[in-house]
RNA sequence: CGAGGCGUAGCGCAGCCUGGUAGCGCACUACCUUGGGGUGGUAGGGGUCGUGAGUUCAAAUCUCGCCGCCUCGACCA
């Protein structure tokens, strides 16, 4: 907290204010940011430059992401695979793309022992390549297609300047990986795919985002057309949360991955790729925290309920056990439910220490509680305590996590909004990015614009939402915010500073 | 990778300028106390000062290299 090292007759005071809670998002989000991931016990710095170390939380967290998400996959009929972390260096020298946008990130393995490797490996970034290369082999006829593969792993980035969640040099992913005889059925598997983490982003994680197709310059390396989700943060900045690319054939004619047609003319695949990372951890840290912690939202939660017994010496062995049995009944119901049943921790520390968390509701109970048959009900984003009869409150849990869940999706809803302006002079868009909002302009189309624009203002386009989105999808044309030039895409382009 | 800042116990810091072998608060352990919003007390344990080298009789303290973290910039999911 205290950045300036050379504050005297300093020797601990006012330990309050430095021992408890975070720095508020008002006086330095990025402060707030990186004190939440390490007290909220999420992850760690490393010894590795750059690679941090998911803590048990995170990881329960994570591990729920990967549930929801390898149910959907498998429901729609993909199937999970598993590639070496490695790759054989030329793999990525094949796609000209691919190679100026990785090579200047890629760890490269070069020597076993003490031996030089004639043909270096690199730790893989993304699986295009080998994974195009062994489809190479799989297939031969388009009634081998399509290939509907995906893979749970971890990939290698070289990042100069690293946070955890939202940029380490080695993060954790899915990749989906596709093969299809024609375009419009790779293109709709794309575009599905994309759909789900829509589905998942709002249903289970409580977050707004918008979908809709990158600009040429943000476009993936290889890829014909790159889609994505786009969140806002509570800084107002974007986080890209998923991304799915049409490849075009691109990678397969890199790789040979071609078949023979029905009318037996050979043909190269049309493939996709698609993935979420870790990084959606970090929006969810930044689109729900508040000045208290974490919040999570309450489908995802590793923790939804935690109970607080409340006793004193004599009773407090009593108050955990009674806890445990209003747990049991909780997780009859499905619920993820943990007890707190830490002796010689005042109840305020563990308020306190589970509103950090973010655990999305508490219960108290207490020896006053179980004579009168009440629970002590609150929610985490609420300054509310709700006293409810035992049967009310145990029965009515679901529901009330599905209302919270509901309050977080339309405070993060309202607040996108909000932060949202359209504009149509440069003066305007340039005020607006500086305020730490989202601008929808138009803009032409031109990649040395949008550089430009980026120099001016650090912002980019963050995508052009589809006519489907949920936000921005209005039609219409104009003039480039920047240059003058008629608009390309029919529509406004989202336009923001990004993580 | 460029600029700046910072690395002393798990956390937050003092000590460094004016070298003499480490201190405070919290946390931790034990006991007592307290217990419905971060209880109070007593007694303890823990660091060789990011790392390597140099200067010196002596280095947390001075010098240089390296590493790591944070912010800004360039690059990127």
């Amino acid at each position: 907290m205290t950045k300036d090292g050379g504050k005297k007759d300093n020797q601990g005071q006012d330990k309050k204010a430095q021992q408890y809670g975070v720095t508020p998002q008002s006086v330095d989000f990025n402060d707030w940011y990186n004190e939440v991931v390490k007290k909220a016990d999420l992850a760690d710095n490393s010894p590795v430059a750059g690679a941090m170390v998911v803590r048990p939380y995170g990881s329960a967290l994570w591990e729920n992401i990967q549930r929801w998400l390898d149910d959907r996959f498998k429901a729609s009929g993909h199937e999970s695979l598993i590639f070496p972390t490695l790759i054989p260096m030329n793999f990525i020298m094949k796609e000209a793309d691919h190679v100026e946008g990785f090579a200047p990130e890629l760890f490269t393995v070069n020597k076993i022992g003490t031996e030089e490797l004639a043909e270096p490996y690199v730790m893989r970034p993304t699986s295009e390549t080998i994974i195009g290369h062994m489809w190479s082999g799989w297939l031969n006829s388009y009634r081998d297609l399509p290939f509907l593969h995906y893979q749970w792993g971890s990939v290698f980035r070289a990042e100069l300047r690293t946070k955890a969640f939202l940029r380490t040099s080695e993060f954790f992913w899915h990749e989906g990986h596709t093969a299809h005889a024609d375009e419009a059925e790779a293109r709709a598997e794309v575009r599905q795919q994309l759909d789900l983490y829509h589905e998942f982003c709002r249903d289970v994680l409580a977050l707004p985002v918008v979908r809709g197709e990158k600009t040429a310059s943000e476009r993936f390396a290889g890829a014909v057309a790159t889609y994505s989700i786009e969140g806002m943060m509570r800084d107002g900045k974007a986080l890209q949360s998923g991304t799915s690319h049409y490849l075009g054939q691109n990678f397969s004619r890199a790789f040979d991955v071609k078949y023979q047609t029905r009318e037996q003319k050979e043909e190269f695949a049309h493939t996709t790729s698609w993935a979420i990372s870790s990084r959606i951890i970090g929006a969810i840290i930044m689109t729900h925290g508040d000045d208290s912690g974490l919040m999570m939202p309450p489908r995802i939660a590793p923790i939804q309920v935690v109970v607080i017994p409340v006793g004193r010496k004599d009773n407090f062995d009593q108050m955990v056990q009674e806890g445990e049995k209003l747990a049991a009944e909780l997780r009859a119901q499905g619920l993820r439910v943990k007890v707190d049943g830490r002796d010689g921790v005042t109840n305020g520390f563990k308020y306190n220490d589970w509103e950090l968390k973010g655990v999305p509701v508490r219960i108290e109970l207490g020896p006053r509680d179980l004579e009168s048959g009440v629970l002590v009900v609150k929610n985490r984003h609420s300054e509310d305590k709700e006293t409810l009869p035992r049967a009310e409150a145990v029965s009515g849990m679901s529901a009330r996590l599905d209302t919270i869940h509901d309050f977080l999706m339309k405070r993060a809803t309202d607040f996108l909004l909000a932060n949202t302006a359209e504009v149509d002079s440069y003066d305007a868009f340039q005020r607006e990015i500086e305020a730490g909002h989202w601008v929808r302009a138009y803009h032409c189309g031109e990649p040395a614009c949008e550089k430009s624009i980026k120099e001016d203002t650090k912002a980019t386009a963050r995508n052009v939402p589809f006519d489907d989105a949920e936000f921005f999808a209005e039609r219409g044309e104009g003039q480039c915010v920047k240059c003058g030039q008629p608009s390309a895409y029919g529509k406004r382009v989202l336009f923001g500073r990004q993580y």
